[in-house]
DNA sequence: ATTTCAATAAATGTCGACATTTACTTAAAA
DNA sequence: TTTTAAGTAAATGTCGACATTTATTGAAAT
């Protein structure tokens, strides 16, 4: 008989998970201390399990750890969102480059619905944004079809997080005006057609103009620390 | 009184660097599992800072790790080190152009003594490769003359681990031709000159042009697993 | 001989306790 | 009052043992 998902994952595991969380939604706060001894008295485990979820975490980009002082959440400063996005323009134009070369039409068909679905939401909520989780998936489905899993893997498990943690916790970094589907709609394009070149400059330009938004918006706004 | 550095790291870092480089030289070979009781025993160390250190690798991209099955060191497949290849593109091409506008004078100074090494190398042992320290202590200095901790991150403690390995197992993927020698100097000269764009194509064609060199030898000569 | 199943052995996951280092508090001295 | 130092409290690092799951072995049945 075939393996199915296992019924309990490990404690580890769901203890990465729900940390992660935590940190994304800013219910840990950046720049905390997390504390072995009152977290597992907290979360009623052994500090064994939350010692590796914090190894993994700090994997992830998302904790700092001093040996003989402990972990804490990063503090995300200008300079270091700025930073992020760099790689990310790095990165994903290249994801767009090769998804253009690798995506199956099933892939290809999800990024329709896609942003059909963030059309529709555009149009009836007048001027509203494209809600955060439509544009994840959409990125996602990208990053996934390039099917260069390091990338991937340096996008979705050390990137994205740091990002959703920003935008989770800065309103004026969400999402974006209609400039971001015309955006979309260019770069699916340039997929379809399996135009490599123009999939990666649509895309290093999407990631830019997200990145200059920042910018400008942080300036005037709120000097973040 | 200033804090200089800890006379004694913590063991689990220290099984971290052993291990770590025990994989890149294939002294734990490619898809061995490591047993955590049986290298417990054999380092005499409790499995405690083991398995912390065995996340760590894992964070490197060293280790895939399986729940309740254990963790096994990673095979480098044709593809995945042609993937890496296409990463280590995006990211290290967006580092030199960073690396010509952030560079401080002194680093400069330091490619300068590293690319006249090579030179010395190369004329004294007619036709040599670069030493591959060397090249590595190059690409080093602009990665980290780019100033940009991300990309620093994912190329220095995810990517450059893994070529390593890849070098060090593999004797056709040592460096280079006299035009590697060429190649670095065309970067250093884009990156004196504060040419941003510049530094970021000649950078990315060295990566391309190795990469490339890669996949020539593999296809004739061994084909890896 | 091959397959299936049960029993056993071994490995990973988790826990609690001890050791050592760091941080804090309090008292003494300047 | 401020600074320094000793002593105490707390936190991280490490260890060994138990629990649970997975892998292996061997015997029985087909």
């Amino acid at each position: 008989m075939s393996q199915t998902t296992p019924l309990s994952n490990t404690l580890s595991s769901e203890l990465t998970s729900t940390l992660r969380d935590a940190i994304i939604t800013g219910e840990i706060p950046q720049g905390a201390k997390l504390s072995e001894t009152r977290l597992s008295k907290e979360l009623d485990v052994s500090r064994g399990p939350l010692r590796e979820a914090i190894r993994r975490l700090e994997g992830m980009n998302l904790i700092q750890h001093v040996p003989q002082q402990g972990a804490r959440v990063v503090t995300m400063s200008m300079d270091l969102i700025l930073q992020i996005y760099d790689t990310r323009e790095a990165l994903e134009s290249k994801a767009g480059s090769l998804a253009a070369l690798n995506m199956s039409s099933q892939e290809i068909d999800q990024l329709h619905r896609l942003i059909d679905a963030q059309s529709k939401h555009m149009r009836e909520n007048s001027g509203a944004f494209i809600p955060a989780e439509s544009d994840y998936a959409f990125h996602e489905t990208i990053i996934r079809g390039s099917k260069n899993k390091v990338i991937e893997r340096a996008l979705l498990r050390e990137l994205y997080n740091l990002i959703k943690m920003f935008r989770y916790q800065h309103e004026f970094a969400r999402n974006s005006t209609t400039n971001s589907l015309i955006e979309h709609r260019q770069i699916v394009y340039a997929i379809e057609q399996r135009d490599s070149e123009l999939a990666e400059v649509t895309t290093r330009r999407h990631i830019a103009h997200a990145r200059e938004r920042i910018q400008r918006r942080m300036q005037q706004q709120e000097p973040l620390q």
